[in-house]
DNA sequence: CGCATGTTTCCATAATGTTTCGAAAGAGGG
DNA sequence: CCCTCTTTCGAAACATTATGGAAACATGCG
């Protein structure tokens, strides 16, 4: 069997084989290419309606040869979700700055919600699809509890310090990064939809204006004192603000 | 053509027709039974993971057959749907009750959380269809729309009368119904996770708690001053608890 | 009773999409 | 120049959605 799991594992593109049919630079690994071109389709089809024959064609190969990268589709899938979902490192920094709880929470909501607005999957998709086979999407599942821990975490010791009312962590962790995929749900319909069709009709919206606004609510709705909240953003904001844009250059 | 629409439109079971191979009473019309079967079964394995013979044998026809009853295989998820998602009523009534905009908006914020995490249906996947093929799903944006303008309208009462604060009406709007559907998809998750595979492991939340928490979480974060929040709920929930229940028997 | 009509079901098959298999086309080393 | 390794391709197996037409029943009418 030639295909085991990884090609290229550590020698990356150290030999020739047969020759692309569709010759055209390719920047990067060939995984990457394939990886780009099924983010666009999947981002503005969605996954099911994205099929091997565009992904391949886009990446400049013939259908059956994206098996040779991925054993099924979904881990194609998989991997575009990977790439994008780069915030855990940035939360785990911010997580551990000398700050209020607030100010930390308000940072790292605001950040997460940013990245899954410019992200180019929909995190709907794969969830549903890492429900479906855990053993597939193990490391997404690690990820996601990993995240959900660290705001558990926050939120208790805001209550702590008397920052927080007190209420249930784990149900406010839970609401406040499932309530984060709601939202980018309806960001993205709002991109998606033409201007033409308009089924929809609303203003549009920045990323960033999205993921602030977000961020306060959530803060105010945990508070003690509401009037706090103006300190808190100040001081979130003075500690980077640039440290919104992703590394990962989508499109 | 045989095949108009809306086969039984107003003569509902009135003759005889070929018999079926699979023999077994049904409950209600082919179209409920098929509608049932595949609530059930979309809930626990996705809208794209079901396949139209699936649907079948569990209504107790075989796989062409369904296609007498509905045109295509995204009209049985907007039949679920529609079953399911039944508020706007409800919505309509409690929006016109001449209480304050704070009330109105936990009722109306509670119902349809509550009714999402009871709903057979992930929003989601009708959402995903309905962006895709709007004309099919038409119904499906106009009642969504509809919940928009409500919400949207309560909201600015409340700034109005000085009981929110100000903010922008259409964005919080547009937040407080997503978020809602990103609440919806982590609490179907929860159920559809077996206790044998646990990739996820957190308490179970009862959908009322759910529903109660994230009507108090969202008025929270819009009141001028938090501590009125303890007279708007007792209020709520005096105007009659038992219409949670919704009137469609789910399961 | 036999036959036309209407209703509901099934079977067969086209059309489309995913996945597997093995062969083909190059590079590089003995 | 041949052998091996890597990458690509084409054909075919399989699964799923959707269509068209025939089959199986009830009913009413001659």
């Amino acid at each position: 069997m030639s295909n085991g799991s990884h090609p290229d594992e550590r020698t990356s593109r150290r030999a020739g084989g047969r020759p692309r049919e569709d010759q055209r630079p390719l920047a990067g690994t060939p995984q990457e290419e394939i990886v780009r071109a099924a983010t666009r389709l999947f981002s503005s089809k969605g996954f099911a309606n994205t099929t091997m024959s565009e992904i391949a064609s886009n990446a400049g190969l013939k259908q059956s040869s994206l098996y040779y990268y991925f054993n099924r589709k979904e881990q194609i899938l998989l991997a575009t979700f990977t790439v994008a979902r780069a915030p855990l490192d940035f939360i785990k920094r911010t997580g551990e700055l000398p700050e209020s709880a607030g100010v930390r929470l308000y940072r790292l909501l605001r950040f997460d919600t940013y990245q899954l607005c410019v992200a180019a999957s929909h995190v709907n998709e794969v969830e549903q699809m890492a429900a479906l086979q855990p053993d597939q999407f193990e490391s997404f599942w690690e990820d996601r509890q990993e995240l959900h821990d660290w705001v558990e975490r926050l939120v208790q010791q805001g209550i702590d310090a008397g920052e927080f009312i007190a209420t249930d962590v784990t149900l406010t962790a839970l609401f406040l990064l499932s309530s984060n995929e709601g939202i980018q749900n309806w960001y993205r319909h709002q991109e998606a939809h033409r201007p033409g069709q308009a089924t929809f009709s609303f203003p549009e919206y920045e990323a960033e204006a999205v993921a602030s606004h977000y961020a306060e609510t959530s803060l105010r709705s945990l508070l003690v004192r509401p009037s706090s909240l103006a300190r808190i953003r100040r001081v979130a904001l003075l500690l980077g603000v640039d440290d919104l844009k992703p590394d990962f250059q989508s499109k």
